[in-house]
RNA sequence: GUCCCCAUCGUCUAGAGGCCUAGGACACAACCCUUUCACGGUUGGUACCGGGGUUCGAAUCCCCGUGGGGACGCCA
């Protein structure tokens, strides 16, 4: 049975390299029939806070990351932590350590001086025959995990392939604090032995901390779990993401307009691959995902491709899905929308046109509100050979019998016929009316939707603007 | 500094020694469609980091170099 988990520190916002972590430890235990769990490695408590721990429950929700077991939160497992480093101590793979953090950095300092990788000289580290210093008064020890001296940890990492380490590159790494809380390597390796965890599938900054948890776990006499290291997701300017240059909770796409699907779709064709395949559902991406096609190099964030994706997406949405979501953001932005025309005929007319939800609400938005436009543009389509035909249009628009798009579009060409003109001169003009805009969907599907009294209206705007009488 | 990882169009990638005069997608350009703008359609340009090997044959395997990234915490 694999067994895999997402395990962030609720220390921030979930941000997209973290989803995309989520979503192919998730995608491959979906693949294996397997379960996903969801770990929350809070042990720093000063960093820690219930709002991130919110955020990473929000941001799964919202992109149906569904978690089979979990959330399960280290700060309540801290007693079984314990417990093992009780354990380490009396078998001898732990041991007290009372050098302090003065100390300790004053040793790091001389080691970067000589050019050295700064590491823990193993002053009281026991061995056979060897006589360990008195622990000095008023110093309480932390716990450092007794690493092997000798030979090398090896794996085949599932995505970068064999990856060596020698043991003399590691040092002895404190399982606890003085104030005997456990740290990060440690918790990590007791929750995935007592989590029975299969696949570790993480970020690629945890590579180096690989060996350690595997010689931890071979003390411990535990299994060791596979591991695969992602590559990091790079923004879009080829830059890291931080917190302070370009990194942005997973929710802020919500509130842009981006639908879960296409941020899912996108992600999962960030550094994995199914030949040419670039628009797939999450079922298909989970029957595909083996963990076979992962690209070991990091990946550039490509917000244009995103769009792309997120624009087919819209286009297939259905119009009420997508309607309660514009009614949503109305809502926020106290439009109030009228029943006439339906936010779903609306919706159905724009969702080809746009990218985001934010854009489609802003096109959107006219329908509900007075179109607002300036007299220069009003000047420029308002010509005297369109002024006429607009008159014309609306006096009989205001008869005419059946209020649907190809009544209008016929009403329109005859309009253009009598005065001889062309459709983008009355076109233009009807457009800039009604919607205040320029570019719009074709003009005689605009007109239908609106109910005719509030078409007749926004037509006969031109007048009261003076541009028609002529004053 | 030491150790580890990475390297194909601007970007995401296909590519597991011959199918590669390197394919797809986004973006870009041109054209078509057209009632404006989009959508859609067609076409086009742009890439195997460098050098050595191995091989009949290398984008693919090996070595070196260069460049980029990560790690070296009583953070996670």
């Amino acid at each position: 049975m694999v067994r895999t988990r997402f395990a962030p520190s609720p220390t921030g916002f979930l941000h997209i390299g973290g989803v995309r972590t989520a979503l192919f430890s998730w995608a491959y235990a979906r693949h294996h029939g397997g379960k996903f769990i969801l770990r929350i490695e809070d042990t720093d408590a000063a960093r820690s806070t219930p709002e991130a721990v919110q955020a990473i429950i929000d941001g799964m929700d919202w992109l149906g990351l569904e978690y089979d077991e979990g959330p399960f939160y280290q700060m309540q497992r801290v007693e079984r932590y314990k417990a093992v480093i009780h354990e380490m101590l009396e078998n001898g793979s732990a041991y007290y350590c009372y050098m302090t953090p003065e100390e300790l950095e004053r040793l790091r300092e001389e080691q970067r001086a000589k050019g050295l990788k700064p590491r823990y000289d193993g002053t009281w580290r026991p061995e056979v025959g060897k006589t360990l210093p008195a622990p000095p008064d008023g110093v309480r020890p932390v716990v450092r995990f007794r690493n092997p001296v000798d030979g090398a940890v090896a794996w085949k990492d599932l995505v970068k392939g064999y990856i060596e380490i020698d043991n003399t590159e590691l040092d002895d790494l404190v399982i606890a604090r003085a104030d005997l809380t456990p740290t990060y390597n440690f918790c990590v390796v007791v929750d995935d032995w007592d989590m029975g965890i299969t696949h570790v599938i993480r970020g690629d900054d945890h590579v180096n901390n690989t060996p350690r948890q595997i010689n931890i776990l071979r003390a411990l006499g535990a299994a060791v779990p596979q591991y695969g290291h992602l590559s990091m997701i790079l923004g879009d300017d080829g830059q890291k993401l931080s917190k302070r240059h370009g990194a942005v909770s997973v929710m802020q796409y919500d509130e842009k307009g981006y639908l879960p699907e296409a941020v899912l779709n996108y992600l999962a064709r960030l550094g994995w691959s199914h030949g040419d395949d670039e628009i797939f559902s999450m079922a298909q991406f989970c029957e595909w995902f083996d963990l076979g096609h992962i690209t070991p190099s990091a990946a550039q964030f490509n917000t244009e491709k995103l769009n792309w994706l997120n624009s087919h997406y819209i286009k297939q949405a259905d119009n009420s899905r997508l309607a309660s979501l514009l009614a949503k953001r109305f809502n926020a932005l106290g439009v109030s929308v009228s029943s006439e025309p339906s936010l779903d005929a609306v919706t159905a007319l724009y969702k080809e046109r746009v990218s985001r939800l934010d854009e489609l609400a802003e096109e959107v938005k006219v329908f509900y509100t007075d179109p607002e436009f300036s007299a220069e543009l009003l000047a420029r389509h308002l010509t005297s050979e369109a002024q006429p035909a607009l008159e014309t249009f609306i006096d009989r628009l205001e008869r005419l019998e059946s209020w649907d798009a190809p009544s209008i579009n016929a009403l329109l060409k005859e309009c253009l016929k009598i005065h001889n003109l062309k459709m983008p001169k009355l076109a233009m003009l009807l457009r800039l009316l009604l919607t205040g805009r320029e570019h719009t969907p074709s003009i005689d599907a605009i007109i239908a939707l609106f109910p005719r009294d509030t078409a007749i209206k926004r037509l006969k705007s031109a007048e009261d603007s003076g541009g028609l009488s002529g004053g």
